[in-house]
DNA sequence: CTGAAAGCGCTTACAG
DNA sequence: CTGAAAGCGCTTACAG
């Protein structure tokens, strides 16, 4: 391998010291344009590359951001974390993953690890309880951004899927079809992003002047079997409908089970909408659902950004919500060709 | 925050100086024990966490490793990358992403970058022609791991899904549920993965004195619309078989809907196995398919156990293959539980 | 076994 | 605008 060639071999080659070769490079210092524009020559003929680690290490700066993250296996931590990655790296910034199970010790021993290696900022993916608090008491020096989770007091700098933003879109399609009476079957009204969503389904529906069916949204929990049940339910409570929001995938997927068995045509008798957009990532599967894509590479993408604004102390957009875009399909569309 | 404690603060507190400090905390150089006691308690006690930074400067080892990954994102790669970068994380080594996009330029500047951050090692993941050339005429210094990739003259070091055992374990399930005349409808056999898989599937009907269904295995291309296709060939042919090892889930799929429409039952009369097991990630939505798992998790653990070993400068296992699990399905048990 | 010193390659006040 | 020098915090031959 070729020797290395150094700053000092292009300040001797340009015939000017160090510190003025390294003014010359950088974009700060003040330096004559005739001797910048030699010095930068110089570099280029001699295909001369600054050492990353020596410059880490004067300034302090790693170029590289910490990642903890509560699953990083799993299908929504995943897209957020490439997609970050991916944005960072082209910015020449490395990630330093660790992938925090709840017990408190282990955050304080990752953050210290973290601080160790001393992260120019860190990402938060998912719920890790206390870190504020731990980091605080750590005086963890770096700067940290929250993804895939609701602001809350301690969690101040925030980039997340724009929940209510996907009621609405949701909602606006089934409005745009001409479906009226439309239901929202969802999960538990506790879970910060449910109620969210549920909110712009609500919100979207009396701007029309209209209330979902059955008065309110229905609650129940994330899964087929709720979604087969909230459908009987209403039924069973006399009610119509013609269209369904539902609050994820799995339970649009158990809507139109249920639908089937009474003996309605989706789209045709009522249309569904899930979200998640699982089908994205997978099989076409006949699972031709119209779905909420939560977008969450771009999440990812719009952390990244974050992090490096917080890098270089940049003035930072507390809570940024990345608009979701909607998938459609069969279930909304019938002849909707993929 | 309070001052940075240093190794001259560790080595003035324990009475040596900061050269036997170093060799104290350190794994290599000789110490007396009692020293090397005292000095680590002294630091324990300070809360010393050596400076990575100023380590990587002087040891010339960046502590990261590069990613260059032929697309990011995507169901195949992510789940690799997230395992490395997750058994990375945990020995303190960062990751330096770089999604590579075809263009030959663009892998050199890539390489420049990587070279210039002084990467201790490079992940290569998927397809990424000529890397190995342009590394070489690049005076690229770190040793390469290439994943998901068949191996080649030109790559050496692969750590990968064990194909073959995966086309084994698919088989052997069907023979051990009974069945003796089975199918393998699967993708182009120029596809290496394709090859190596129906080579296991072959191997193991020979092994019981049988042959695939045709005779051979039956080549198309990784779409529903194949796997249907090759069971009405089959049928037509008069063909009769009670398995099919299906080269992915998508001609599994097409496979079951083809079966239903000629009025066989799954799993009764022809048990199906997949492959992928994309089920896992996403959605039960009726896809009830036993499928082999390719574990691209624990490939990427591998991978960066691999690039550790490189790293340290330990002999290397040339080609890992690791191998695949079976996810079992009512597509093959009838009243598999899941 | 231990200490004193050099050195890794940059950046950045500090003089001039 | 430019040069000479200090310094970042470690590790590692080199003497003793």
């Amino acid at each position: 391998m070729a020797k290395k060639v150094t700053l000092s071999d292009v300040a001797a080659a340009a015939g000017v010291s160090v510190g003025t070769a390294s003014r010359a490079l950088g974009a700060t210092g003040r330096v004559s344009e005739s001797t910048r524009a030699r010095v930068r020559d110089t570099a280029e003929r001699l295909d001369f590359h600054p050492d990353a680690l020596a410059r880490s290490f004067v300034t302090g700066r790693s170029a590289t951001v910490g990642v903890l993250a509560e699953q990083a296996v799993g299908l929504f931590s995943m897209p957020v974390i490439i997609g970050a990655a991916e944005r960072l790296g082209e910015h020449g910034i490395a990630t330093l993953m660790h992938n925090a199970h709840a017990a408190r010790t282990d955050l304080v021993a990752h953050l210290k690890r973290l601080k160790a290696r001393r992260v120019d900022a860190l990402l938060v993916v998912g719920d890790t309880p206390d870190i504020t608090d731990l980091a605080e008491a750590l005086e963890f020096p770096a700067p940290m951004i929250f993804t895939n989770i609701e602001p809350t007091p301690s969690r101040r700098l925030v980039v997340t899927s724009d929940e209510h933003q996907a009621g609405v879109i949701a909602t606006e399609h089934l409005l745009g079809l001409g479906r009226t009476r439309i239901a929202h079957i969802t999960a538990a009204s506790a879970l910060p992003a449910v109620a969210r969503r549920a909110e712009g389904v609500v919100e979207s529906l009396a701007q029309r002047g209209l209330r979902p069916v059955g008065g309110a949204p229905v609650h129940g929990a994330y899964s087929q079997a709720w979604g087969r049940e909230a459908v009987r339910l209403l039924v069973d409570a006399g009610e119509s409908f013609d269209g369904v929001v539902a609050g994820n995938d799995e339970i649009a997927l158990g809507v139109m089970a249920a639908l089937a068995e009474v003996g309605l045509r989706v789209p045709e008798d009522v249309a569904v909408v899930g979200h998640d957009n699982q089908r994205r990532h997978v099989l076409g599967a006949g699972l031709d659902l119209t779905s909420v894509d939560p977008r969450l590479v771009d999440v990812g993408r719009a952390a990244a950004d974050a992090l490096l604004a917080a890098i270089a102390g940049e003035q930072l957009e507390p809570i940024v919500r990345v608009p979701g875009a909607l998938a459609i399909g069969r279930s909304t569309v019938p002849d909707h060709s993929r």
